[in-house]
RNA sequence: GGCCCCGUAGCGCAGUUGGUUAGCGCGCCGCCCUGUCACGGCGGAGGCCGCGGGUUCGAGUCCCGUCGGGGUCGCCA
């Protein structure tokens, strides 16, 4: 019986896990590091490392440190699973007293000989299962106890059931001493000195760029932090160090790059972390087949870390191709599915649906034997999605059009369709009709759907594609529509941002013809993840002006916005040009696990909350006075 | 911000059309066990069923609200 008081008392400090303490348990005497000759006079606390004994070590007396990861005790004789960084070994004791007090998780030293287990005993699961380390009388201390844990952390004890993500977060450190998120967050640190490895070979520069600055135009929500020097005046964290490598470029570094942490304020997915990371990478005197090129040798590096090959060249597709036949500007190309267009060939189509600017179709093998039922959920899926429905035809085995779209159009148009998009007997084929944009959209998230369902998308197989000639602007009534903070009050909003540079033969007509023109602007995808993307920019005034004419911001605006960079500009700025990607999606497709939480050492869960630390957390009074963040601002901010 | 799902012991879960004492596995605590490696055996502790209100003779179960978590669309390169 635990006596209440104290479990009272426990509740409250909060600094241990809940629930059901073990008494207290008398520490071990400690005994005094061990000398290890080969290390000098030295006191070291341990010899080896335990996942690195083998056979050929027996008879070596040796001194390790970690965790007791299992007790397995049997009166008398005791096998302890010693884990550390390394690996796990055996440790056999047969000081009862000694034994029969440790707990898992406790951390303790073991000073032992190295022995060939005896016949028959032998683990072949164990990379150490040949041999056990034999602890004599007083040869195991204690170096700390461990309270009861929250949740196991031997693999073993975790096949009882997944352990939820808030208690995983809640305590991270233990959670991360289990083997798979331990194994992550080394293969991230693997992969990170994999593409510093390449970027040194070529001579990149590793530059620290300031995390409190000024909002950089990047579209999305900034962090701000008040400044308690200049009250009513704020730094925002920087969204990406956009304008800092750019400045670097007129700097003359010419070849950037940082492992850079970013900042954006915007509403939760699975994908998304407030603060992410960035391989970010700038160029000077290079043309966009050059930062294609470069990233290819730095993919190439860090899928070799996980141990995948990537075919070189990756493959590239225009922008303009990928809508088209993915319904997505991010392909997934482990499949095919091709997206059918058929405006024309409904062109005189009686069906008043299909009289549209787009009909559009998509064939979904064998889905012509879907109950009724199915078709109804997918009518809900699509409405889900902020569609009308999901009209569709089926082919029956005998070639037979059914649905009920099948009797809305004319016989010709029956005969000729499933040869027009590819149907064969027993498929089902969906159909999107009204704005191109949207019903690509539409379809594009129906193919993804249709080959999650089929089991087309095989995890373990990664398919590149660059993604390229994306347009320069698109209306900004689209950006305004969807709710986007549009920088510019023109008919025109930059896609990429404002300083990416026209493709050499838009360079006369962008202003003129503004809905027609490419820029040098790329996005390397995977798997229908956009790793990252990013252009040549623009170095030459004349350019730039142009741009922020046809985005609506006049040289006053331009000038308070990023007077900046636009002054650095005229000091000679070299052609530059780079990218960037998001390294905690690269690492999270390496690890084969499906959230970047999962990759990152302390994630934040949903809303922005740190289960681990409790943040955000309220300021006090005093705090809140000296941070200015009550201050009203006296006047326009202050000139930079 | 909209919609969907989940909150039951430290962890993972079950709990029937509303019915009397809320279960299971792991873990935890005690004792036993000299070759295990998911060791084993015996015994035990541990629950305001997220929180608040309602319906009912009776609520873990039904209803409303709220908080927390997850997903998705919006938003976000």
């Amino acid at each position: 019986m635990v006596p209440r008081d104290r479990r009272v008392r426990r509740d409250r400090r909060g600094d241990r896990p809940p629930g059901q303490g073990h008494p207290q348990r008398r520490p071990v005497r400690r005994r005094p590091p061990q000398l290890d000759a080969s290390r000098g006079d030295r006191e070291v606390i341990r010899t080896h490392d335990a996942g690195s004994l083998r056979a050929e070590h027996a008879g070596e007396t040796v001194t390790l440190a970690g965790w007791v990861a299992r007790r397995r005790d049997h009166g008398g004789v005791t096998f302890i699973d010693l884990r550390e960084a390394s690996g796990v070994v055996q440790v056999v004791v047969r000081d009862e007293s000694v034994a029969h007090q440790l707990r898992n998780e406790f951390c303790v030293q073991v000073t032992g000989e190295v022995a060939v287990r005896p016949e028959g005993n032998t683990n072949p699961a164990l990379p150490t299962g040949e041999i056990e380390v034999i602890s004599p009388e007083g040869g195991l201390v204690v170096l700390s106890t461990a309270a009861p844990l929250p949740f196991p952390i031997d693999d073993a004890g975790s096949s009882a059931g997944e352990v939820g993500e808030e208690a995983r977060l809640k305590y991270r450190y233990l959670d991360l001493r289990r083997s798979g998120p331990s194994s992550a967050l080394r293969l991230r640190s693997k992969i990170n000195k994999a593409a510093r490895d390449v970027l040194d070979r070529h001579d990149f520069v590793e530059v620290e760029t300031p995390t409190l600055t000024r909002s950089t135009p990047e579209g999305a929500r900034d962090f701000l932090v008040p400044a308690r020097l200049r009250p009513g005046s704020w730094y925002a964290l920087p969204q990406s160090p956009q304008l800092f490598k750019q400045l670097l470029m007129v700097a003359g570094m010419e070849r950037y790059f940082q492992i850079a942490r970013c900042y954006r304020d915007e509403d939760f997915r699975a994908d998304r972390q407030p603060e992410f990371t960035q391989l970010d990478i700038e160029m000077s005197f290079v043309e966009q087949d050059d930062v294609i090129e470069l990233m290819e040798d730095v993919l190439e590096a860090m899928w070799a870390q996980a141990g995948h090959t990537i075919p070189r060249p990756i493959p590239r597709m225009t922008y303009a191709d990928a809508m088209a036949k993915y319904g997505s500007d991010k392909p997934d190309l482990r499949m095919g599915l091709e997206l059918v267009d058929c405006t024309d060939y409904f062109a005189d189509t009686p069906f008043r649906v299909f009289q549209a600017a787009y009909v559009g179709a998509v064939v979904m093998p064998g889905g012509g034997s879907q109950p009724r039922r199915q078709f109804d959920a997918w009518q809900e899926w699509a409405k889900q999605r902020g569609a009308k429905g999901l009209a569709y035809v089926t082919v029956s085995d005998d070639g037979e059009l059914g649905g009920p779209v099948a009797k809305n159009i004319t016989d010709e148009e029956k005969a000729g369709l499933a040869a027009h998009v590819g149907a064969q007997p027993g498929d089902c084929i969906f159909f999107a009709a009204g704005p191109a944009k949207s019903s690509r959209a539409l379809l594009g998230a129906a193919r993804l759907e249709i080959g999650r369902r089929g089991g087309m998308l095989d995890d373990s197989q990664f398919a590149f594609t660059w993604v390229v000639d994306a347009p320069l602007f698109e209306p900004s009534s689209d950006a305004v529509a969807s709710g986007d903070v549009a920088v510019g009050a023109g008919a025109w909003t930059a896609v990429h941002h404002a300083f990416t540079s026209p493709k050499a033969e838009f360079l006369d007509s962008f202003d003129t013809d503004p809905g027609s023109a490419l820029a040098y602007a790329y996005d390397i995808v995977c798997n229908g993840n956009e790793l990252g993307g990013g252009s040549i920019r623009i170095h030459r005034d004349d350019i730039q002006r142009r741009v922020f004419d046809v985005m609506g911001i006049g040289a006053e605006e331009a000038q308070e916005k990023f007077g900046f960079l636009l002054d650095a500009f005229t000091f000679g700025a070299p052609p530059h040009g780079g990218i960037a990607v998001g390294m905690d999606r690269i690492v999270a497709l390496l690890a084969g696990v499906d959230s970047i939480r999962e990759v990152i050492a302390f994630p934040k869960s949903g809303g922005g909350y740190d289960p681990l630390t409790a943040a955000p957390a309220p300021i006090t009074s005093q705090q809140r006075k000296e941070a200015g963040v009550d201050a009203k601002p006296a006047a326009p901010a202050p000139q930079a």
